[in-house]
RNA sequence: GCCGGGGUGGUGAAACUGGUAAACACAGCGGACUUAAAAUCCGCCGGCGCAAGCCUUACGGGUUCAAGUCCCGUCCUCGGCACCA
């Protein structure tokens, strides 16, 4: 009997089935209600890893379930398909990127088709095509002619060897990844996305995300990031810096603006830059200033260093000369690039004018007694609100009366005002790569920057180029970058550079609703199925990606594209697959890691690893740890060889049950051992209780009856399947016990209960319909 | 450095508003049945202790009649930090 159980012929014929009667095609135009299940679509590397079967296992579950509650279920799938890995393996393999990417949409798609999800393939999409990118590029026009796409400086990491301009990831220990250059900083011309304009709507529509986990909701408020404050500006010296005009700066601290003893501003800034034109020294610190990468990680970690420019300012209020510092820790990207220093109350100042020996006044005192005067070392009450003295008329007030008086003598004055400032800057979309979205620019002598007519869309990528790995191969090619002026007609240049991959991200969720329509980039179609009811992916995209998508939502609705605001209902933020490593250390102190299917471990009588030894041989490895899923570590676990070995349905029955949606969930090869050994019971059951009802194949996942674990299900995606059965530990006993312990369960259901057997969904249904319901006997016999 | 998680037995983990920590299981150990194995059933299963009992939620403090849960501090770990996707 368990020779029947045979899951590449079951689940192949169940497969072809669905595919022959379009099961799983959504409908644009029926009276059920919809459900539109979306996971976050994957980039094309090669091959499927465990983390993708997660996610799609868990968007598959919800999409199955809810079509068997009536919905009817848009589950879409597609490619994010352009990116800099197609570049480097270009680089290595002498292959074009798009071919190497085709190559790999090809193969993953068949392993996607292979794990039997319910995906409506007729709207698959691939962002690399121009089908899909044109509209991101007419787009783009609008935008730009809104004023919501702009022109600015950036600063980018730049490779002065390979004369490339470097990803934050190329950048190691400050040295290009390739050339071993030391990478420096350097300012070039950009496009960017004003998604500061939303900054208000993004963060106050937050509060109207039930849906959506807390902690991704507060990670993108403190990344939005605003605060109330004060303009102050600082009138120039007219003496030390010669020509009249004020320097700006930010403070959420107006109250202290008394105890200001300096002014920091960027290498970048104006007041730098003219000051080291007659200071050697000081240029020679800009320029230190400018060495290495641009990654905020690196810079906030670096030691605090400063310099005099010599130059002065005047204090707004007492008219005091306070001079001009170059300073490491301020950022030009920030804010005005310049900022007040208040070393009593202000711990980075406070550390700095230590250093430089700058003087430090106290004007706020502290309510309670805790300390009388700020001396070293620095104490946490110092930058605490309080009263304030040594502040002339100002003394006395607390901390809100401080803000408001001091604000509105700046403003009488004409040298500040109160404002609200954001952490959040807006998205910088120039990339100086090959493979993106070109920009549908030209540049034209006569008439500055014109956008591509709509005519003359998409601007098509050639896609035959040779990659060298020293900047774009665009801007090397005279037949795509010459071209003529839209306006005047006269000889032109082309933009070269594509747009950040983000872009393309951030709104294929609503081209899945009508990804067949080649002359409009959304129709009607997109406000049926919009907004998406369930999102679900890696909690490592809880900021960027969510929130360039809820920007690039607003946009489009502001285009009168789209009704919605919001695009994802529900998140579920998945949790990472995890396994054991092990390795060798070799000389050198390099590790060699060891893929876990080759070793061989050795439990105390607890159960404990306490040796492992590698199976070829028979010598001992190190223990590593539990880590995530990765080709570095060498831990993986390729899909693709679970699935051959036990079929799909126990690949995707092992993964939904061996932990909650939301949690990392271990690897076990006996949990997956276990769940192959539970699904043949299961379907010898199914085969012999229920085989009138037809066509039958196969049971993968388990009960779910009328009754309370049904609606445990329903109750959100984090219970899916945790609490109605144990974990997949148990499973790795004998079958016949477990099924025993769901008719238990099933029988405490009341009367008529029904155990739904479901998960690939390979049990199979009536024509058309995936998932089957089977009565169950009251008491099964175990054998 | 900054923002957000996490840290409870050998393992997965429970503990809902502060009220018996470790439910439910897996693994393990012992036993019954069996010629034997499988299956099934019974018992044990955080630590120390013969026992009564004492100790135990990363670590150190605190609040409380009562703390895994609240507060302060520390350590470790994971995700993100705007050009990885």
């Amino acid at each position: 009997m368990q020779d029947k159980y045979t899951p590449a012929e079951i689940e192949s014929a169940a497969q072809t089935h669905w595919e022959h009667s379009g099961a799983f095609r959504a409908s644009d135009d029926t009276d059920k209600p919809k459900y539109y299940c979306l996971s976050m679509f994957p980039y094309p590397s090669g091959k499927l890893h465990m983390g993708h079967v997660r996610n799609y296992t868990i968007g598959d579950v919800l999409t199955r379930y809810n079509r068997m509650r009536g919905y009817n279920v848009l589950q879409p799938m597609g490619w994010d398909a352009f990116g800099m890995p197609a570049e480097n393996a270009a680089i290595q393999n002498n292959v074009p990127p798009a071919q190497w990417t085709y190559a790999n949409i090809d193969y993953m798609k068949g392993q996607l088709k292979r794990l039997g999800f319910a995906i409506d393939w007729s709207r698959e999409l691939a962002t690399c095509t121009p089908e899909y990118y044109r509209w991101e590029q007419w787009l783009f026009t609008r935008l730009y002619e809104k004023g919501l796409i702009y022109k600015k400086l950036g600063t980018v990491n730049w490779d002065p060897v390979d004369e490339t301009v470097l990803a934050n990831e190329q950048v190691i220990d400050g040295r290009g990844w390739r050339s071993g250059a030391l990478v420096e900083k350097r300012e070039i011309p950009m496009y960017y996305m004003k998604i500061t304009a939303y900054a208000d709507e993004l963060l106050a529509a937050l509060d109207d995300l039930p849906g959506w986990p807390e902690q991704v909701k507060l990670m993108q408020k403190n990344w939005i990031g605003r605060s109330e404050g004060v303009e102050v500006h600082f009138p120039y010296d007219a003496a030390s810096i010669g020509t009249p005009g004020v320097l700006k700066v930010f403070t959420t601290r107006a109250d202290t603006l008394m105890g200001a003893t300096y002014v920091a501003v960027a290498a970048e800034h104006p007041l730098a830059e003219l000051a080291a034109r007659t200071n050697p020294d000081l240029a020679a610190f800009i320029e230190e200033c400018k060495r290495g990468g641009v990654a905020e990680a690196d810079l906030a970690t670096l030691e605090k260093k400063g310099m005099p420019t010599g130059l002065q300012v005047i204090h707004p209020l007492s008219g005091e000369q306070l001079p001009v510092w170059v300073a490491n820790y301020v950022l030009m990207g920030y804010g005005e690039g310049a900022v007040m220093a208040v070393p009593a109350h202000d711990e980075r100042d406070f550390a700095f004018a230590g250093k430089y020996q700058l003087p430090i006044r106290m004007v706020v005192r502290p309510t309670t007694d805790a300390w009388q005067n700020v001396t070293a070392p620095w104490q946490d009450g110092y930058a605490e609100h309080g009263t304030l003295v040594n502040s002339g008329k100002y003394d006395g007030l607390d901390f809100q009366q401080a803000v408001d008086a001091i604000a509105s003598d700046l403003e009488a004055k004409g040298l500040g005002s109160r404002r609200v400032q954001y952490r959040l800057r807006d998205w910088g979309i120039s990339r100086q790569r090959y493979w993106g979205c070109p920009i549908p620019m030209i540049h034209c002598d006569d008439c500055g920057d014109v956008p591509v007519p709509d005519e003359q869309l998409p601007v098509v990528l050639p896609e035959n180029v040779e990659l060298t790995g020293q900047g774009s191969p665009l801007a090397r090619m005279p037949e795509f970058y010459q071209c003529t002026c839209p306006k005047c007609g006269k000889p032109a240049r082309r933009e070269t550079d594509t747009m950040d991959t983000f872009v393309e991200s951030s709104w294929y969720f609503l081209r899945y609703a009508c990804a067949d329509n080649g002359t409009a980039m959304v129709d009607e179609r997109v406000n049926y199925w919009a907004p998406v009811d369930q999102y679900i992916g890696g909690i490592e995209h809880a900021i960027l990606h969510l929130l360039y998508s809820r920007f690039f939502t607003r946009a489009m609705r502001d285009c009168g594209l789209v009704e919605v605001s919001e695009p994802f209902t529900n998140l579920l933020t998945q949790g990472m697959v995890v396994a054991e490593t092990y390795y060798r250390e070799l000389e050198g102190g390099k590790k060699q890691w060891i893929n876990p299917a080759d070793v061989q471990v050795e439990r105390d009588d607890k159960g404990r690893i306490v040796a492992a030894k590698l199976a070829a041989d028979g010598q001992p490895v190190v223990i590593g740890g539990t880590e995530k899923m990765s080709k570095s570590k060498n831990n993986g676990v390729d899909p693709q060889a679970l699935v051959d070995q036990y079929g799909a349905d126990t690949a995707r029955f092992f993964i939904i049950f061996a932990a909650p949606p939301d949690q990392q969930l271990e690897w076990s090869d006996s949990g997956v051992e276990g769940a192959y050994r539970f699904l043949r019971r299961v379907w010898n059951f199914a085969h012999r209780y229920v085989n009138e009802i037809r066509p039958l194949r196969t049971g993968t996942a388990t009960l779910i009856g009328p009754g309370g674990l049904l609606e445990r299900v329903d109750e959100g995606a984090s219970t899916i399947a945790t609490t109605t059965l144990p974990r997949i530990q148990n499973l790795t006993e004998d079958a016949s016990r477990t099924i025993r312990r769901l008719d238990r369960i099933a029988n405490t259901l009341g009367d008529n209960p029904q155990v739904l057997l479901y998960g690939s969904g390979t049990i199979a249904p009536g024509p058309g319909e995936p998932g089957f319901v089977a009565p169950v006997p009251q008491s099964a016999p175990a054998q």
